[in-house]
RNA sequence: CGGGAAGUAGCGCAGGCCGGUAGCGCAUCUGGUUUGGGACCAGGGGGUCGCAGGUUCGAAUCCUGUCUUCCCGACCA
């Protein structure tokens, strides 16, 4: 029959790879810990990037484009930056081939052919942007510098998982150069704001936002603020990040500015990005074991439109019928493909577009045009309603928007009550192996602290929530005063 | 990078121990009947068995190497 999907309970990780595949969002490919993003999946990944680009146009960012590789003495100059990246970036180091006299018809590394300077494929732009900035940025008036850039890096990583952790991904990542330090904080949690905005209003993903501890911070910056978000299986998954860098940077490639006092000092700066991980966030936030649901924000396609019909006269009269519908939606901004093909019958096409998360299928046959009416399912609830054809785009304008918002509520519902808050090592434990989730638990603030309960339970510290409670309590672990709770979990 | 599993037609698999020139289901093509939840009948096409070496008269099968994928671990967004 058609294709099968591994249920969530029988096994989680295969279920997520079969809804990628089988829901065509990507391929595997023949390069290791690489995919190929297919139509469907890349129309998903286009739909994300425009509207993040518009929202980081509305605040004041522009577009530009820096080098895949990364020269490796610009690349070390930020220590702490290149030590973190060091054990997982590509490199460089030849630039020709030549033919192989020992193997007829295939080529080798020309060994004349070696770089003076190894490059690095950049695993993220920091270096070469930052070096580029020096030259930008003179004077208080040069400032804020506000860009972002979409782009592929690299991450040798070990172990790969389509979308959630490839070798090579697609992401954005925005570089901000302030007078200020106020200013440049700002800039960071703004951007966080503008994440969580998407991510909870076009994904439909509830997110935790909150500050990373020093040892989950990335290299190079002073603060790494976050948006965490909470998947069916109870595991956390970082969606975004937003960094305030300090002047690290600026004083690892020398970037000063003269103020309004005359006087130079190194400027601020800032970083954030979301990459296609987002995707894999999406696809195990909502679905299920029927396939992918998608939100109508940002699904590819909207609507799909079967016809079921006894002959070429029935047939007629439906295509006449669907032609005004498709018009009808079109005209009202909904994405609408009208499936007639002969070569799968009614039934195999629900089941695909079901498995594909389409928002919304309607289904017209010789019995509605009777009666007036198209049968509209909705994919996130299954449920099947007659609706008439008189003032159907609104109908169904109001139909997405209201699954949409069901989507929301599903996962806001579950990862609120996946936020577990305890007071003993016993609960802690018992929390995370039972019930899954967050949890929001006193911790001591010390790093080895946070490194034992990540050995001990394999739980890291998510992030120390926005405007968090302070509260006086003991340490999870210690038994130390701490001042407030933060949030635990397992992660992706 | 360690431990396990796998790679044979577009997809899912059998065959492999015991070497003899490849098979099943789905999909596909043709014709017909069908069409309100993955249709049915009949006929047809499609595979250098992941890749590269080796052993052998002969390799999908045995040996060596290598690539890719999955699962579990260490690392990470």
């Amino acid at each position: 029959m058609g294709k099968e999907i591994t249920s969530r309970e029988q096994d989680y990780s295969q279920w997520y790879n079969d809804l990628i595949i089988k829901g065509g969002l990507a391929d595997y490919s023949a390069v290791r810990g690489c995919m190929v993003i297919k139509p469907y999946g890349y129309t998903l990944w286009e739909n994300m990037r425009d509207v993040l680009d518009k929202m980081f146009k509305e605040t004041g960012h522009v577009n530009a484009y820096f080098p895949l590789f990364v020269p490796k003495s610009l690349f070390e100059a930020e220590e702490k930056n290149a030590e973190g990246f060091a054990k997982e970036c590509a490199i460089v180091t030849h630039y020709r081939l030549k033919t192989d006299p020992d193997n007829p018809g295939k080529l080798k590394v020309d060994p004349e052919a070696k770089l003076d300077e190894e490059l690095i494929v950049r695993p993220t732009s920091e270096a070469i942007i930052w070096n580029t900035y020096k030259g930008w940025i003179q004077s208080y008036r040069d400032l804020p510098l506000l860009i972002n850039q979409w782009a592929n890096v690299v991450r040798w990583e070990m172990r790969t998982r389509l979308f959630l952790r490839t070798a090579e991904f697609l992401w954005q990542e925005g570089h901000t150069a302030h007078a200020t330090k106020e200013e440049a904080i700002q800039e960071t949690t703004k951007m966080l704001d503008v994440y969580a905005d998407f991510v909870e209003n076009w994904m439909a993903l509830p997110v935790v936002k909150g500050v990373k501890t020093p040892n989950e911070r990335f290299a190079g910056a002073e603060d790494t603020y976050c948006i965490e978000a909470l998947m069916q299986d109870g595991k956390a998954l970082q969606a975004g990040t937003s960094h305030f860098l300090g002047q690290n940077f600026a004083k690892a490639f020398d970037v000063k500015f003269s103020d309004k006092e005359n006087k130079l000092d190194y400027v601020w700066a800032t970083s954030w990005g979301v990459s296609t991980r987002l995707i894999g966030a999406l696809v195990m936030a909502h679905s299920d074991d029927d396939g992918l649901i998608l939100p109508p924000k940002i699904a590819p396609l909207q609507v799909v439109i079967v016809p079921i019909y006894k002959g070429d006269d029935q047939k007629a009269q439906i295509d006449a019928k669907v032609a005004e519908i498709v018009a009808a939606l079109k005209a009202a901004g909904v994405s609408v493909k009208y499936d007639d093909s002969e070569n799968a019958r009614p039934g195999w096409k629900f089941a695909e577009y079901e498995m594909k998360g389409v928002p919304v299928r309607i289904a017209i046959g010789a019995r509605d045009l009777e009666n007036n009416v198209v049968e509209v399912a909705r994919r996130d609830t299954k449920e099947k309603k007659s609706y008439s054809f008189d003032g159907l785009p609104q109908q169904i304008i109001a139909l997405l928007a209201d699954i949409q918002q069901n989507i929301y509520n599903k996962a806001k519902a579950h990862r609120d009550t996946h936020i577990t808050s305890v007071d003993t090592w016993d609960e802690f434990v018992k929390t995370l192996d039972e019930k899954t989730g967050f949890v929001s638990a006193h911790w001591d603030g010390t790093p080895e602290t946070e490194e034992k309960i990540k050995d001990m339970t394999k739980a890291t510290i998510r992030c120390i929530p926005l405007n968090n409670a302070q509260e006086a309590g003991k340490c999870i672990l210690t038994g130390n005063p701490s001042t407030q709770r933060v949030l635990f979990a397992r992660a992706y």
